[in-house]
DNA sequence: TCCTTTGTTCACTTATTTCTGAACATACCA
DNA sequence: TGGTATGTTCAGAAATAAGTGAACAAAGGA
């Protein structure tokens, strides 16, 4: 088996987690699942990516809190083996979907707070200016919603925006 | 002056700089620049935000570097003032812009330059899947790079699009 | 039952990032 | 020219994040 080219990915892939807000070790478990066609379990991983077996345990767990990797069993084998989404788009939306869930969706809900108190405008505050920093917001967070409810919609928009 | 919403917008702001990669302080230096309607000078800023000098100082850099504050400066005053850029959709747009060079870019180029080298096909490999991958990023490129092409146009599409 | 395999948790180590104060540079003014 | 105000850089300190090995738990199988 060629391997430089998995390993290519996985160091690619790894470095770019902070994109999506993870670290390296879990992007690079990704990364590796990505990259080949078999399934792996936990001390295949391990090895395979020289790194310990309760760094790939907890890499494994947060990978499977953002929704793109699944168990997968082998009849007559106790270990749990996992593989990732196939649908490469499938994979983008569920982690876009949970990015906004976790950071866009609370800072918007903290703006909209901290203007609910400002009605009365004092001194010194550009309370103009965070309203419409608070409008954005929402139409983005409208947009995203939009988007992110269906992958297939999605896409048929975006390939009908790019082909204008 | 009732600095409580300031106070406010800057804990808000300066926790969600991970979602477009800076540190705390960096964000928070640029949240008080967004909330308030006054000009700033160094040493105003490290007394209002309790940091130190050297940390305004390399903060205010980070900040010129993304293209989202700029320099004024008060007659008959030696110092050098900031403000950030009043239209909260154009920020917006210099920090897609700027991360999308600094870290999706790069990625769009390694995948393509790993996939040059993987014609072959090798056993193991998800090379289907890795070709995916890199046709949806070079879908998101285009997209991206059109959408931040003009503040303006993107308004308007993100208007025409939210209306249907 | 006891042993083995598999996976998780957690206290600790290691690595990385962030922040600071001091030293330095520069510019202006007296 | 010296003195003061302003801003930057940098080595090290402090804080935070990541990774490890050992202990533990659970589940089979002999």
């Amino acid at each position: 088996m060629d391997t430089s080219i998995v390993d290519d990915f996985v160091d690619s892939w790894g470095s770019m987690g902070s994109l999506w807000g993870v670290n390296t070790s879990v992007a690079r478990v990704h990364g590796l699942l990505i990259a080949t066609e078999s399934s792996w379990c936990l001390d295949d991983i391990a090895q395979r990516l020289g790194i310990s077996k309760s760094n790939v345990s907890t890499s494994l767990k947060e990978l499977r809190s953002w929704g793109v990797i699944k168990k997968t069993f082998l009849s007559g084998d106790r270990r749990e083996f996992y593989v990732c989404e196939p649908d490469v788009w499938k994979m983008l939306f569920s982690i876009m979907r949970e990015r906004k869930k976790r950071e866009f969706d609370p800072l918007v809900s903290n703006i909209q707070a901290i203007l609910e108190n400002a009605k009365e405008s004092p001194d010194g505050i550009a309370l103009e200016r965070l309203k419409q920093m608070e409008q954005m917001l929402e139409t983005f967070h409208a947009l995203a919603t939009k988007l992110l409810s269906s992958e297939n919609q999605a896409r048929a928009i975006i390939s009908f925006f790019m082909n204008k």
